[in-house]
Formats: C-alpha cells, structure tokens, sequence
DNA sequence: GATACACCTTAACGCAACGTGAAGGTCAAT
DNA sequence: ATTGACCTTCACGTTGCGTTAAGGTGTATC
C-alpha cells in the first residue's frame, strides 16, 4: 500500500506538516517522488512512523528518537529507562509546584512582604529543592493526601458568591485581629471573635473542621515564614497572637 | 538601593538576559538610564521583580503574570486556581506518561507488532485519553501504588549485569515456551520450565513474588491486547497458552 | 476547454523564554 | 595606556510543529 502525504497523515492522525518536518529532520523519508513531485510513503515508512509516534507518546524528544529508530543497534530500553527517571524529576517538580500553589491559594490574596534581599533567597533554588520539598511532604503527612485533596477540591468548586463571601470574612479578619492586636490580650472578647471568624474562613477551605487540625494551622503561621510575614504585614507579633488566641478558643469551646 | 542589570541579577538569582527580555516584553522596565546609558533599577522594581519571580516559580506562563502585576485589580487567586487546574491536568497526563513507559520497560524490548490500520489506533488520543486512562489506574488498584513504585525502583538501581541476566532468562523464557507451545500441553515440563523461568524473569522486577500476583500479570498477558501481540508473536495462543501453564504452575507449587 | 475544487509542492515566519555570541562603549585600577 | 570587568544593542538558535503564502497538479463538472 502506498500514500501520499495527507493520507499517511490521515491514516496515523497527525498533520501532514508532521510528516514533512520529520523528513526535514531525517526521521522519517519519503519512499520515493512520483513524476509530479509528490511524495510516496510505502509500507516500510508506515511501519516506522508506527515505532516514532509510539515513542513520541512517551514523551521522548525527536532526538532521541530519531537515535532509536534510525540506529537498530540503539539500546531503546535503556533509552526510554533514563527518559522515565526524567519523567519522575518531572512529576516531583509538579507536585512541588502544586503543593506551593496550593499554599499561595489558602493565603487567598496575601502578597507576602520580607525585607529586601531575604525576600530573594526564598525563591532560589536551594528553597525550592530543599526547604519546600520538606515542607511539601510535611504538610500532607501532617494533615494527610485526603485533607489536603478534599481542600483543593473545595476551593476548585467555590462558587463566586462563596468566593466573595469568604474574602469579605477574610477582611473583618484582619481588622478585627488588628483591634484585638491592639489591645494586647489574645483572651479578650475580640480576641475570640478573630479566632472565631478564623474558624469561619477555614471552614470555606476545609471540608471537615476539627480543634487538632484549627491548631496545627494555628501554630504554623508562625512556624512557616510566609504565613508569619502574612500576618505580620501590618503589626509583627500578630500571627503569633493570633494562635494564642485560636488556643484559647479552642479550649474554650463546649 | 539601586542597581545595574547585573547586580540586581544576582540579587535575584536569574540572568541578566532574563531581566533584558522581562523589559522587553514590558513586564519589568528600569526606572531610569543614567548618563552613559545604564539600565538602573531602584526599590520598587526589586519588589516587582520578587512578585514576578514568585509567580515564576509556581510556573506561571509570563503573558498571564504580566496581566497580575501590571493590573492591580487583577483576580491573581483566580488565576492561581485556573493554574492549579493546569497543573493538575499535566500531572495526571505524566502518570499515564509513566504508566505506558513502566509498561513498555515491562515489556523489555517487544516491538508490539500489529497489523497496518489498528497499528495506529492504538496511539490516537482516544485510546491514551479513555482506554490507557483507564488501564493506568486499574494498574496501580489491582497491584496497589506501592507495588508499582517498587517495581519501578527496582527497575532502575538494576545494573548492567542484572539487565544482561534478565535479557538471558528473557530469551530463555521465549525459546522453552515457543517449544512447549510446539508441544500442545500447558501441564507438560518443558511449558512448567517455561512458567518457572516466567517466574524467575518476574522477580527480577518484583520485589515480593506472589502467586496471586503472578496470577494477575499472568490473565493481563492474555487481556492487554498489547502484552498478547507481544506473546504472540511468534504464534497466536502464545500467550493464553502461557497463562495456562502459569496458572498450573502456581497450583503445583508447595 | 474552461472552471472549480481539492490536493500537492517549497519557503518562510511565528510561538516561549530565554542562552549565547558579536561588536562596541564605560569604569576603575594598574 | 592598558587591562579586565562591566555595560549596551542587535540578532540568531532552541523544539515541534501551526499557519499562511504563492504556485503547480488531478479530477469532475459544465
């Protein structure tokens, strides 16, 4: 059987610009040229394509395809073995990546302010391989995948209404711990008030609430520095007085 | 403060090309050139810079950045949820990238041959996206993440002389039991030697044998149109017949 | 035989986010 | 005056094609 080029390319579903690229890059010849020009695949063409888009669906570069296809002798096991653990780099970044969006959401708007050049060294690489990829898996050890997931899920399906809302809460926040700030005793009436519209705002985020999970949150944002420099954006001591104050709510709910 | 291209470069940990290219896609201008026509940078494009960098690393394309910073009144957390959505698509897409691959690592070296026009609908996005889908996830239930994982971990600290033996026993495998097949009989020695050295080629890539496993990998031969090609290669029922013999196999043993 | 329409060809730019020179000016120290 | 380390503005290269553009071919229809 022989085809022109919109009809291999029919035939496999892939562009016909596809097939012409991978003669232009010598993976993949023409047969031969009719009397018009036009280009001829034959069987053995057919077959080959099979073996490259096999490989392309894998995820391997052209490059080394072409290293697999074109030299029989090639290891391809070995090949497509190095190209898994490339794979698995991959999806351990994404999962960082993911964990630290997810962090970024939960601090809804929160811009985050350090001092200057520190404000740098967060970001660097070290951060992100070492520090982070603790912090990642930490997180879900301590809450567990399903805590975390059903999160995620949750704030997926938050409707507008509910986004606004959980904003809005988010600000009587931070006005009313300002105002308890002020006052200096995380026991205080508004003191409570702030812890309560905490629980309120995290109840938009978490699926079920529990005093455990209330106070391991409360006492990260002041092991994390990014929650802490959240919360301390307006007055430094707030994030710590606000899980003084969520402690004693929590002991003095019924 | 302020700084020149470089130094603000290595306060931030990116190159200076980096920063050449953000002004020119106008997402982080200088905020003046001095006399002998030096980019200078001052404080509040350090502070830009880090905003930009923070997206940046959650991967955030520049385009949709360029929409966070320069509009205030931008929904950055709606962004980062669409993000987050992103992510979470390409994660899914790299475990079935890893799936295939673990398979066709299992596979050593098969080349999977089908006939002409099916050929390739096994490789459109149908299959990947509905059918492969499926199968990946039936994978990891029926053997469980941890098995999967092992496997692959074992996989990849093998040396060469392991994947030298593995390849022997392999094509030991292929020769008794193109000759048991020969023979007709799955309860025969010769088709048991072929179950056995099934087995010891296995445990080459399990870390605890099972029967009931073994059992398992033994009906998917016969189910996963792919691992049945590969069998049956040589002669149809190739594999159905190996199955057989495994299954008596495995009832024999004490 | 003219025309339409679907196919074919080569050639070339465009995409993301920079890396990597090239060619030349500036600054501080020797 | 001469290094050497900075700075500047082009401008091409990377990957895997998508997408016109400009023009030739094949077949059917009027």
């Amino acid at each position: 059987m022989e085809y022109t080029v919109q009809k291999l390319a029919q035939l496999a579903g892939v562009s016909a610009r596809t097939l012409r690229y991978y003669d232009e890059i010598d993976i993949l010849k023409p047969a031969r040229i009719n009397s018009s020009g036009y280009q001829i695949y034959g069987q053995a063409e057919v077959d080959r394509l099979q073996q490259i888009l096999f490989y392309r669906e894998l995820g391997v570069d052209l490059e080394s395809i072409k290293n697999i296809v074109t030299a029989p002798s090639f290891d391809g096991a070995k090949a497509l073995r190095e190209h898994r653990k490339k794979l698995l780099e991959k999806k351990e970044q994404l999962d960082l990546l993911i964990a630290n969006v997810d962090k970024t959401i939960a601090l809804t708007e929160g811009r985050m302010n350090m001092s200057d050049k520190e404000k740098f060294e967060g970001f660097k690489k070290k951060m992100v391989e070492e520090n982070e990829k603790k912090y990642g898996k930490e997180i879900r050890e301590k809450y567990g995948e399903d805590a975390v997931n059903q999160s995620n899920a949750k704030v997926l399906n938050m409707s507008e209404e509910d986004f606004e809302k959980v904003t809005s809460i988010d600000k009587q926040l931070h006005e009313t711990l300002a105002e308890a700030f002020a006052a200096g005793d995380p026991a205080s009436d508004i003191a409570q008030k702030a812890a309560d519209l905490h629980k309120q705002w995290l109840c938009y985020y978490w699926k079920e609430y529990s005093k455990e999970a209330h106070a391991g949150l409360a006492q990260m944002y002041v092991d994390d520095e990014r929650f802490t420099a959240y919360y301390d954006k307006a007055k430094p001591g707030t994030a710590e007085f606000l899980r003084d104050a969520i402690y004693i709510y929590i002991g003095m709910q019924k």
